[in-house]
DNA sequence: AATGCTCCAGCTGAGC
DNA sequence: GCTCAGCTGGAGCATT
């Protein structure tokens, strides 16, 4: 019986052992590419970027199709609540905003289903045209346009892309980041809570 | 001694006991509160209130201004990433981020003090003209004009005003909140990760 | 319609801003107490209580018995593990986890229900005799007994409470709170990982 | 001038790319790893480990020397607060809270450096004879002897290397582990919070 | 004093 | 329906 008791009580150890282990050593790993991140955040932010907006930027990078959506959706729902409370103090509502809007009006008019009512084709642009618009944004920006020169209107899809175009057009000067880039750029004052009386 | 010691010693043990019996009903207090707010989300989540974008919503309103600036700041520098990385998927840029990439630009092209290029005044709208657009924003809603029919440029903070009175103006069917409040209403089907090739 | 929309649109916007301002002012509130809170812990620091063991104290206060039995349980399993890990490092196992060995044990040896074996009487103590010890530790301290002299043994339910009535008995200089309840207080070199090679 | 700003442009895109990448890669290899981690408590609690014992466990092993010696500091002092107000219901002081009064006490009466007082050697136990209580504790098990028949007295460092031996001698049946490990093994009745009144 | 990091608790969503 | 794990957000702590 001590034979067996031995074994078996050295087996159960030998396991929440090896449980034990295999677990510390992941643990390790884990935190040596916490090290790495947070290390690659500190350059970034010795190089001028801004941490908080970069990690934003990764956040979404990682986010899945259907996490995008639903982001996309709260952020939409926001806005209206927003909106509707008065509290958008300057920000005006994003597309997507609008667009539910415009979604629930229809409905709201009746399931004739109609469709689009004027002649926008909302929604509708192929990738073709969305890519010239990204040209387009690149060659407005070569010839001096600005970014608030944005043709297309609220709405319409090529919109973003015009922006992407002429945001990845424009320069900046030696190595440095552009100042908009940076924090602080401009600090203006912090303007008061309510502008609109 | 004796005596000297005792008391003493009740002295500290009454203090440390106080502290705690402070801390203990404070801390009672906050758990009620606590579950007032969780209540209240209920509540709104019962009627049909989106909470995450409730929340939001309280969020803005407990902000300070200086608080606010910092977020409205991060938001822009992070749309101005995601639109260098070609991200923006459909979102265009917001109007700060426009505006900061204008600043950049202007003192880029020497510190010249520039007036704001053209016939623009850019930022400088009085409270009336602001309060004006919120009440044409109402009145076009009630004559049929739809949310995405803003009359006024990106850009221009008589936009989110218009944008205000229109929402405001809005109404739903019965005691219903409007179906663009509600979340999940048109749950389209999860677009893929890219549009643009 | 007119009318019926807009009278629609306000109350659901009413309701919405009802919510908001509710939970506004609920946080608020919470902030404030939280406040409190904080207050009184930064004067209990300043008095030269450990923060970090107070607010153990106070978790501890709030438990419910259900939650306190779950917590002893899992310092139990974990005392074992520690044990059969070899990783106890000075400190002996507690009473509850020798307990639940030898219950273990009992069930093991067969399910006769035997009687805990020896003339022991584990547990049974009366309200009485647990009041006595806690008097005897008082006046053990005042005779000059140290605190490592506990008369009872290890597994012991007297034990605790003799502990409670020495250190309740315990004194100190002044007004100020005993050495052994500070920090730092002896702050002997960090030792080695390993006692035992 | 184009070519240089496209070119700049270019670079700090790049570089603003570049580190987004090194992140998301870096954010991907940290999910599978907690991923891994994730699924090896699964296992562990399916082999009916209690998961919660065991991240402490982890959490331990992996402290460094002073955060141990914190933590133990932290675990003396929150006992003696509880002692001194009542709390302590039945689990009587760990050594290094009575250690730690008798230090404070000893300082107390004068910095005469007084030696440990009575007979004992506190402390002061060589590697060969801890390691002879763990063999003790071991064979003492293997003789039938329970785990509440620790000979050495609290305060001992001895005390904990006999348990360690003890445990570690314990058997099971079969391949299971003990049922002392397991949670809810014998689940009693959650116990008044006051039992001494 | 302000900032960044770490830890913890409370909330959310899934799963039995 | 309740529990439970995962996760996000906030709070404390250390640091500069």
């Amino acid at each position: 019986m001590l034979e067996r008791t031995e074994k078996n009580s050295r087996a159960a150890q030998q396991e929440l052992k090896s449980l034990r282990d295999r677990i510390v050593r992941l643990e390790e790993q884990k935190k040596e590419i916490a090290e790495d991140i947070k290390e690659t955040y500190a350059e970034a932010k010795g190089r001028g970027y801004d941490t908080k907006a970069l990690r934003q930027v990764v956040k979404r990078e990682m986010e899945t199709a259907a996490e995008a959506e639903k982001r996309r959706e709260t952020e939409a729902i926001t806005e209206l609540y927003l909106a509707n409370l008065g509290m958008l103090d300057g920000t005006p509502l994003g597309d997507a905003a609008r667009e539910r809007v415009v979604k629930a009006e229809e409905q709201d008019k009746g399931d004739d289903d109609a469709p689009p009512p004027s002649g926008e084709k909302r929604g509708i642009f192929t990738a073709e045209e969305i890519d010239e618009a990204r040209s387009r944004g690149a060659s407005d920006s070569r010839e001096g346009r600005r970014i608030i020169d944005n043709p297309f209107m609220a709405g319409d899809p090529r919109r973003a892309a015009w922006d992407e175009g002429h945001c990845q057009e424009r320069g900046s000067d030696g190595m440095d980041i552009p100042d908009s880039w940076r924090r602080k750029s401009k600090a203006v004052a912090p303007p008061e809570k309510d502008v609109q009386p």
